[in-house]
DNA sequence: TTGCTTGTTATATATGTTATAATACAAAGC
DNA sequence: GCTTTGTATTATAACATATATAACAAGCAA
């Protein structure tokens, strides 16, 4: 499992590797049940610490993304939320509007990308 | 100029302003020339410190949403990026992508959410 | 000129976050 | 028993956030 990650941005480590395994799971390079790696390696892999991805790990689980028992290693989760774009979304995905419309990004171009985005094509 | 802060939010208090006042901008509450409060008067009435807002307002005249004058305060600028949509912006956009698809939004009804958080109709 | 308002800069302080480091523990499988 | 796994603890350093206070610089008006 690849990491990019960006060591000078502001998005911290954690989040950083969080968010590209939420992205791998929606985009169905890791399917419920997969296995994700271990703690201790992806740390190696990723030349980060131990900690820094056992956070993000927590962080998945707490969300309900991941599942990990003891010995079996972790694994992606079977069930997601199915809670629908909660608020803390919708406000994340205005001020993206925002920046884009300001960006001078038309509306259909805005719209081409979600869709994109969203059916994992980019 | 009401700002609605959360300060139990993992996000800070100057981006919290900071993505208002780009909210405002693109919905058109804020036209290009317009005076945005005193960073005094803001910090009062928001009941923050002065350096807060004064954090959120260099930001933001850092991304060329606003201009200042020593003595004339600060508006809205009057022209904007034109720079499309930044490789940040969509990375920002991929995560949110993915995490309305792993919620159970469908295709359909986030494209349309996009849609109404650009035209500021929500 | 004098004084006020404006953004700006500086310093200090307190608190929280991020990341590393080094251990240690508990549970499960081989 | 041994290894592998996630988990927890403690310590430390660096950085971010927010407050508080003060001072500075520029422009406008009385």
């Amino acid at each position: 499992m690849l990491m990019k990650l960006d060591f000078g941005s502001d998005v911290p480590i954690y989040q950083q590797i969080r968010n590209q395994i939420v992205n791998a799971i929606a985009s169905e390079k890791l399917l419920p049940g997969d296995k994700i790696p271990a703690i201790r390696v992806m740390a190696d892999e990723a030349g980060v610490n131990m900690m820094t991805v056992n956070k993000a790990y927590a962080l998945l689980k707490q969300e309900g993304y991941i599942k990990s028992e003891r010995r079996g290693g972790t694994v992606v989760a079977e069930e997601f939320g199915k809670g629908g774009l909660g608020e803390g979304l919708r406000e994340r995905l205005r001020v993206i509007a925002s920046e884009a419309r300001l960006a001078a990004v038309s509306e259909e171009e805005f719209i081409k990308l979600c869709g994109k985005l969203y059916r994992g094509e980019i």
